[in-house]
DNA sequence: TTTATAACCTGAACGC
DNA sequence: TGCGTTCAGGTTATAA
């Protein structure tokens, strides 16, 4: 489900309720998610108290006095703050119970979300295994049109493939690429290294466009995904591609085509891209 | 070393 | 109504 849109989305939306407040209680109901939650969290993290929420690629990173807490919506996750006596939901697994007497829950029903600790004494939060590969973020100015024709220079890969590719660029899921090659006119099996600059400018540019677009609306809704006040997102309305299979191209009418690509569903006009 | 494929898991949508 | 098949926003582990 979620991109780095609904994850940035879920970041600010979360953060003004859960920010300074003190952790009362940690229930872990279901701790078997890609990698399990460490029990001892309970322990840990009982009377800390929240700083701030960052986000890193569509990591979330909750800071408190003692670590962070490192939060991943895999496919399916979503995270909702939640007066604490609300009565839990099929695929609730965690929570923190917090002094404001809200509850900050992750519900996953794939359960390919991570909750992971690291602690203060671990040295800081981006050495973490999991953070400290990643590529730049799409929206920082390190994510330019140099830094990306020296990254495809030797990509024998396709070009949407190269852009999933979190060592390439962080952040970029499966409906974003196929929207950012459609804005870019790129067609998405081309071979990376085979981009001309100007196309790789276009598309550092598309990507950045689409994505600031995205967090604008507050991410999209496909099958489960809504914001933490429950509210949907809004960019599936602004969907030029994806999932449109058979419909006509929102700039020339010919007919938009599916393709698998790296196993995912992709969507281009053969018109437009090229 | 780089690239492609399989795997993790549940549920919704679809076809028969 | 019911059953089997296919597909889904991500990422890692393994194979080639």
């Amino acid at each position: 489900m979620p991109e780095l849109p609904e994850v940035e989305t879920t970041r600010k939306g979360i953060t003004p309720n859960i920010a300074n407040q003190c952790i009362l209680a940690v229930n872990i109901y279901n701790g078997n998610l890609r990698w399990p939650i460490d029990p001892k969290l309970s322990e840990i993290l009982k009377d800390d108290t929240i700083n701030s929420v960052e986000r890193r690629s569509k990591y979330l990173l909750v800071n408190t006095f003692k670590g962070t807490l490192i939060l991943h919506l895999g496919m399916s996750g979503s995270l909702r703050v939640v007066p604490n006596d609300t009565p839990r939901k099929k695929h609730d697994h965690f929570e923190l119970i917090l002094a404001n007497n809200k509850a900050l829950r992750l519900n996953d029903p794939r359960r390919f979300g991570a909750v992971l600790w690291h602690a203060i004494g671990d040295g800081a939060i981006l050495t973490h295994s999991l953070l400290k590969n990643l590529a730049p973020e799409p929206l920082s100015d390190e994510f330019n049109t140099q830094y990306l024709t020296e990254k495809l220079a030797n990509k024998n890969t396709n070009i949407k493939t190269a852009i999933m590719d979190n060592k390439i660029v962080v952040g970029v899921g499966n409906i974003y690429a196929s929207e950012s090659l459609f804005m870019a006119k790129i067609q998405p099996e081309k071979k990376a290294n085979t981009l001309t600059k100007k196309q790789i400018s276009i598309l550092v540019n598309s990507i950045k466009d689409v994505l600031s677009k995205a967090i604008k609306a507050g991410g999209t809704t496909l099958k489960d995904f809504t914001q933490p006040d429950g509210q949907p997102g809004y960019f599936e309305q602004e969907l030029q591609v994806y999932g449109k299979e058979g419909l006509p191209c929102p700039i020339c009418n010919t007919n938009i085509r599916k393709v698998i690509i790296g196993q995912r569903a992709s969507f281009y006009c053969p018109k437009c891209q090229n």
